[in-house]
DNA sequence: TTCTGATGTAGGATTATTCCTATATCAGAA
DNA sequence: TTCTGATATAGGAATAATCCTACATCAGAA
């Protein structure tokens, strides 16, 4: 069984990496350490599945979800996360992912959660389930950054996290006027008017 | 030997303990999910070695580290940290933590850290060392918004809680250009580049 | 099926910010 | 006491960001 461990940290990988080995399959084990290794990693191997973590250096962990399932829609992501669970998940379940654990979880559910996934299942923790079901019918509840577009809040978190308009724009290939009328749409949605606000926000809410 | 792992984290915790286990020795490892319960355990044991994590929910890793080392200062404490930054490191040395490591650590790193720290030795990186040798004659130690003057500070505080330079600039009587001047001096002395690291930096350190 | 609202995209004009440079002051070092 | 470095202050030129407006597309409502 093949399987690919992307985190920007050795320690994490490390332990992750002892973590599966207790599984009775042999398993061929690979790693890197940042989105762009990884998907040039996987145009070149099938993986059972891949693990891979929300915050990367290089790019969101949701952007190198894309890329990965449109080059490869049969490749089984497991998204691990530093933060709870609700931010990201609905996101990355929409976008392709067969199943969402935070760092949070114990070493039992993750074995199981890989199990389920290698073989093309998905996994969702029971609380991520209540919570999706929960969230599902009311639309009123939401979060403000749930009512932003996935390119809105690609740029949102490009935003709170300091990128200047002139990166981002060159980022996305995108001019910055658009990346400007991007944040204006932000800022109202989000009802608020400063940068600060987007970075204490995403703070707050686990996002960055 | 017995070993804390302090880590907000399950699949961390876990995963160092996987490492861990490659030690020749006889372990007993205990693990705490935050500050509170690391200090309440290391009250009641003695550990060879303490791995805690710099960011945990509750508090501060420094803080606890503090706490650790005024209870019972012959605790040997590894700190671990997510970032590689430096500022952290000296502080930690200085508050009596036996060795600092990034995440980013090989785990055959981590292991050595650990059989040195454990037997009341230190464990710096080679790359740490140098940073220290080249940083040690001037106020490192400090936390970095310690160096700046009043001024810089007062704008500082403005600018992080997303205050125009323009509105500063009103609000202090000063010109535009005035604030902008201490920014940057702000930006050079906090080893920072954007608005938004100041924004996260104040958050972190209770500043805002 | 036509209309509408949300989305992704920019241009021009106006402001705000940054970068580099410069000055005065004052406290402490040589 | 003279020098130096940190501090508080700006100006001009170059960039970056914002505001307002505009347009195409597409999904869903009427």
């Amino acid at each position: 069984m093949k399987i690919l461990i992307c985190d920007d940290h050795k320690i994490v990988r490390d332990g992750l990496k002892q973590i599966l080995q207790q599984m009775p399959e042999t398993l061929c084990i690979e790693e890197a350490k940042d989105g762009e290794e990884a998907i040039s990693l996987i145009k070149n191997t099938d993986f059972n599945a891949v693990l891979l973590d929300i915050s990367l250096p290089d790019k969101n962990g949701l952007e190198v979800l894309q890329i990965i399932k449109k080059r490869s829609p049969s490749t089984n992501v497991l998204m691990l996360s530093m933060h709870s669970e609700e931010q990201y998940s609905i996101r990355a379940l929409k976008l392709g992912a067969s199943g969402y654990l935070t760092k949070d979880t114990a070493s039992e559910e993750l074995l199981l959660a890989v199990k389920k996934i290698s073989g093309g299942g998905k996994y969702i923790s029971a609380a991520l389930a209540e919570n999706i079901a929960f969230n599902m019918d009311n639309d009123k509840g939401k979060a403000p950054h749930e009512l932003l577009s996935d390119r809105e809040f690609e740029i949102m978190l490009k935003i709170a996290k300091g990128l200047s308009l002139v990166d981002i724009g060159k980022e996305l290939f995108i001019s910055i006027k658009t990346v400007s009328t991007y944040r204006t749409r932000i800022m109202s949605k989000m009802q608020m008017s400063k940068n600060a606000d987007l970075t204490m926000y995403c703070i707050n809410n686990g996002l960055i």
